[in-house]
DNA sequence: GAAGGCGCTTGAACCAGGTTAAGAAATGGG
DNA sequence: CCCATTTCTTAACCTGGTTCAAGCGCCTTC
């Protein structure tokens, strides 16, 4: 597997030495999946980050009813994990799952905070990360209040152009925050002119 | 005003040097606010990074309609500001306002950039504070999609339990992303046992 | 103290989206 | 290749929440 993709998103944010870049390859642990394999189960803790190298990951929850709940899709060049896990060291209520092929790095838990400690770099660069994942997130805070179910699908398919494809449109109608059976109205609605 | 309270805050996460402490103390500028004035407006670049010492503010946009929609509240020790906006440059789309006679600090962009650069520990901190927001975004987005408004209504009562008593309810209904009639109805039903 | 103006409530009609159930289509494993 | 399971669609009906319109209490302000 390689590792130019991740240095590459790393240093569209930071600049990284020679020892900096080599650190962080060396604690890097290459993993891949096969489509429908889980990559971390829920009621454990978080093992680490996990960079999406290639294919896509999904996390979800399990509610009271037994459904599955998406909350976010990871495709190439995404972070994942669950931060209140990593953070609290609780077990995780979310899991993740491969929907296709998938090649990731983990970068482990402990193995992430001795990077932070001797690379004070590595801090500015997860604290603009989750700067901007946490403009994403306002962002699809705002559209589940105030867009209708119909624009919610519509901002998906410009966010994720060709994810509709592969993933199980179940998948997609959870992620939206609505039944697959109510997709199928929204999709049917869209062919049929 | 006293930064006792920013600095304990920010002690909770990250150790800092007399140094560390000092210069931010100096960047920082108090400012305070009547109940109703407008802290930031909609349309201008956001001026930095907000935290509230004593008060309460609110951050809503103004959607299609004309409705004001209200993204969170902020109590004393929270951060508020316009991420989006002050990662971009561009003008924010948030608006800012008192809901109650507030003291702030504002540490203001260029300000904060400096801190950032010059002390590291600032970056540990705010990549800690980023990510525990994250948390809490998850954690409504969650909610947004798969609690009814009541178990909504439910979980703003026990985050914010002082909240409803001075905040005009058509708000807390925009928080809730519910109508003030709808607000209204299950709290009647609530009263009436 | 009358006249607004605003926030809150009520009720009735209405709609976006959910539920249930059943069939059609795709997938996958032996 | 075929059977079994899962996924997707359709349709009829249901409900949480919205919309609209009216009334009520409580501040202001003249």
């Amino acid at each position: 597997m390689d590792s130019q993709l991740i240095v590459a998103n790393i240093r569209r944010h930071v600049p990284l030495t020679p020892e900096e870049e080599a650190f962080l390859k060396a604690i890097l642990i290459p993993i891949t999946y096969r489509q429908g394999e889980i990559v971390q189960p829920a009621g454990e803790i978080g093992p680490g980050m996990i960079h999406v190298n290639s294919g896509c990951l999904m996390t979800y929850y399990t509610d009271r009813d037994g459904d599955e709940k998406v909350i976010q899709f990871a495709t190439a060049g995404w972070w994942t994990g669950d931060l209140h896990s990593l953070s609290t060291q609780e077990p995780s209520i979310f899991a993740t799952r491969a929907l296709a092929d998938s090649e990731v790095y983990l970068l482990p838990d402990v193995r992430m905070n001795e990077l932070l400690e001797r690379y004070p770099v590595f801090e500015r660069y997860f604290r603009i990360t989750f700067q901007n994942s946490l403009v994403t997130h306002q962002r699809r805070l705002i559209q589940a209040y105030s867009f209708t179910a119909e624009e919610r699908y519509d901002s998906f398919q410009q966010k994720y152009p060709h994810l509709e494809q592969f993933v199980p449109l179940k998948y997609v109608a959870s992620y939206l925050g609505i039944t697959p059976e109510f997709l199928s109205k929204i999709r049917r609605k869209r062919t049929t002119h």
